[in-house]
DNA sequence: CGGCATCCGAGTAGATACTG
DNA sequence: CAGTATCTACTCGGATGCCG
């Protein structure tokens, strides 16, 4: 095991936090599970890179973040910057030139999830190679069984 | 603005490990994004829970997680437990006994994400009421222009 | 020209019933 | 108990076309 970050103290620490936050979250309906709901948006494997590039970029526009975040389509691109201004975390600036022009950016609480944001994601892009590595190694322990 | 967290500096930080970490992907093709695809389960609104509640329960098994993980069909279940194994994050350990028992619980690299994911969440639940907040607002801002 | 809305296909989620 | 099978419904995503 190379992965020798997580001391049993880190889990037991871990643990004493994941209780605290289920601990106010059970004091709601489950129905309403405010984890699921607003990351369903804001950890949103197309959100994630729209939110970094614009936390990289101070000003994108429309065409820019479409260029830069490969394979979105306009559709997708278009409601997620929608919805992700609607949570609060980006702006829209209409600029009613002749050919029209629009910028966004990060409000202050966009950047500051942003933040949160790429402590992760530098831990993803850290263990990437690992995590693929664990998917080649899953399929092949399968064996011989499923002939066909 | 209450939400005073973010300073210039930390935005200048925050870029300057973005540009870091986009730097590294860059070199590579485009069309795989380490982010985009390793996130895409990891970050899924399901997985997180499951993850979670995983790093809060040394172990669990399927029907345990199925009554946390409030709202989670069988099916989606059972397909995010055999991705998160597959991609490394947790073990699956079948007892073949009478009715048969199988036991879920975070591996070493599951937990060392759990822990980044943990300050993400911990964020969010802090933030949540805020998002919400915002969603309302947005909604109202529409103004009534929108007659039919 | 840049951004957005519409359409339609494909994949995914959810409910239920069933099996080892 | 722990899933799988199946079916439907729906959301998502991609291409296209329209409008400012």
């Amino acid at each position: 095991m190379e992965m020798e970050t997580v001391t049993e103290n880190q889990k037991v620490k871990t643990a004493k936090k994941l209780k605290k936050m289920f601990g106010h979250m059970d004091r709601r309906q489950m129905e309403y599970c405010p984890i699921r709901d607003v990351m369903a948006l804001a950890s949103d494997k197309w959100s994630i890179l729209i939110l970094l590039y614009l936390g990289y970029y101070p000003v994108l526009r429309f065409n820019a973040i479409k260029k830069k975040v490969y394979g979105i389509s306009n559709k997708v691109l278009s409601e997620r910057l929608k919805m992700l201004e609607s949570d609060g975390y980006l702006k829209r600036t209409l600029f009613p030139e002749v050919p029209i022009r629009v910028e966004y950016r990060l409000t202050d609480f966009g950047h500051s999830y942003v933040e949160k944001l790429l402590d992760l994601t530098e831990w993803v892009t850290t263990y990437s190679d690992q995590v693929v590595a664990n998917r080649m190694e899953y399929g092949k322990s399968e064996g011989p069984c499923s002939g066909s």
